[in-house]
DNA sequence: TCTGGGGTCCTAGGACCC
DNA sequence: TCTGGGGTCCTAGGACCC
């Protein structure tokens, strides 16, 4: 059985703010996205103006409207990030098998050998955090067999929780006291079709035969069926196997609708500069664009395009203008956005010898360290596997038809 | 004066290739 | 001889996450 954490720390950007700034401690405040102040939404909210009802992903104007003395905080992704980078120093200490899941989550396997230890652990990571970033950041923990569980149990217990979930059977008696949509995967729209189909707690979706799930859901069926007794196999994927970004995008909603073509062209001259910038300094090319707007009524349409390998800003933002044109009606715009997927490094090969091996040394280190710690060949380069994949026979059938063709 | 902005993954269907 | 089938690429669109 594995023992798994599941970190999230409470309203994140809102407690790094407090930290940062002691006028704010103990105050109602809400930290937005940046410098705007319309059309705009929290980021996070303190403990204490979510004792007014404010939430995260709440409309300021509503926020604003449930708690009038709100301290509105423009957010500084910098800092948290910052933070972040601190607290998975900390996780590190723990286990390599570290997946990021967010600024704000991450999951930690914990080695065979501290089974059993999963709390102390947890423990110990929030009184380092305390001491080490700071008292007002607090974090809940779950500790769980699977992550899906870890995830459910870290968020039983808010803020500063510690909640371990044992068995299946444990999990299947949290499951059947929440409602549908309380766990990782199921959105407003899942819960809506089940709830459709008769369906409202988990011990009704236990009832349901997994080919009855899997004809209404097709893959995601499984996933239902799995989920609803606590069954998830979703592997943890340590940080240094991540894969680079698929793709980088902005949007931006207009402060007032508009359907002035000179201005909504600005904006997404703009946006396709800043996109372009972040594929250039993380050296990568990419050909997919994709345009994607929203009208006053709320209502989106979007479309996307291929274009030959590029960073420049002027040749993404032809292929969206180009689309932009196509679906657009003349229609008040709210928001746009594009996204450019399908990356690529820009020239690998020309990698200076010092960055390749940089690169080398880290895989390399990363890689030993693995290994002394749990026996030798848990990991691979990729070389190696690609070798021995290569060494397999071919399959004669398959080359018989290409050699026909 | 409604409802941001950054992402990920999956599926389906058509075009095209061998 | 009626035309199977494997595979990839591309676009559209849906759903989810924080």
């Amino acid at each position: 059985m594995k023992v798994i954490l599941h970190i999230d720390f409470n309203s994140y950007f809102a407690t790094v703010e407090q930290q940062a700034n002691p006028r704010l401690r103990g105050k109602p405040i809400g930290v937005t996205g940046g410098d705007r102040m319309i059309r705009t939404v929290l980021g996070a909210a303190s403990v204490e103006a979510k004792k007014f009802g404010v939430k995260t992903g709440m409309p300021l104007w509503q926020a604003k409207k449930l708690c009038p003395q709100i301290i509105i905080v423009a957010g500084d992704s910098d800092k948290y990030l910052e933070t972040t980078k601190r607290f998975l120093n900390i996780l590190k200490d723990y286990s390599p098998y570290l997946e990021v899941f967010s600024i704000d989550e991450a999951f930690l396997e914990l080695p065979g050998a501290v089974r059993g230890g999963g709390e102390r652990v947890a423990k110990q990571i929030k009184s380092r955090i305390h001491t080490e970033i700071g008292e007002w950041i607090t974090c809940s923990i779950g500790i769980s067999y699977n992550k899906l569980v870890a995830k459910l149990a870290g968020s039983l217990q808010k803020p500063d929780g510690l909640v371990v979930i044992g068995s299946e059977k444990e999990a299947v008696k949290v499951l059947d006291n929440i409602p549908l949509d309380e766990i990782c995967g199921i959105g407003s729209k899942i819960k809506h079709r089940l709830n459709k189909m008769g369906i409202f707690n988990f011990k009704q979706l236990r009832a349901v035969p997994l080919n009855t799930l899997l004809f209404e859901f097709k893959s995601y069926g499984q996933f239902l069926y799995d989920a609803s007794r606590g069954i998830s196999n979703t592997p943890i994927t340590p940080f240094y196997e991540k894969e680079e970004v698929k793709s980088i995008g902005h949007r931006h909603t207009i402060d007032t609708d508009s359907d002035d073509p000179a201005e909504i062209k600005q904006i997404l001259l703009k946006l396709t500069e800043l996109v372009a910038r972040r594929l250039r300094s993380k050296r990568l090319v990419g050909r997919t664009v994709s345009l994607w707007f929203r009208s006053a009524d709320f209502k989106g349409d979007g479309m996307q395009t291929t274009i030959p390998y590029t960073a420049d800003g002027l040749e993404i933002f032809k292929a969206a203008w180009r689309e932009f044109n196509k679906l657009w009606c003349k229609q008040k715009i709210r928001m746009v956005g594009i996204s450019v997927s399908n990356l690529k490094p820009k020239d690998p090969e020309n990698l200076t010898f010092l960055e390749e091996d940089l690169r080398q040394q880290k895989i390399i280190q990363t890689l030993d360290e693995i290994n002394n710690k749990y026996g030798e060949f848990t990991l691979q380069r990729g070389t190696l596997l690609q070798s021995t994949r290569m060494s397999r026979k071919p399959n004669p059938f398959l080359a018989d038809r290409r050699f026909k063709i």
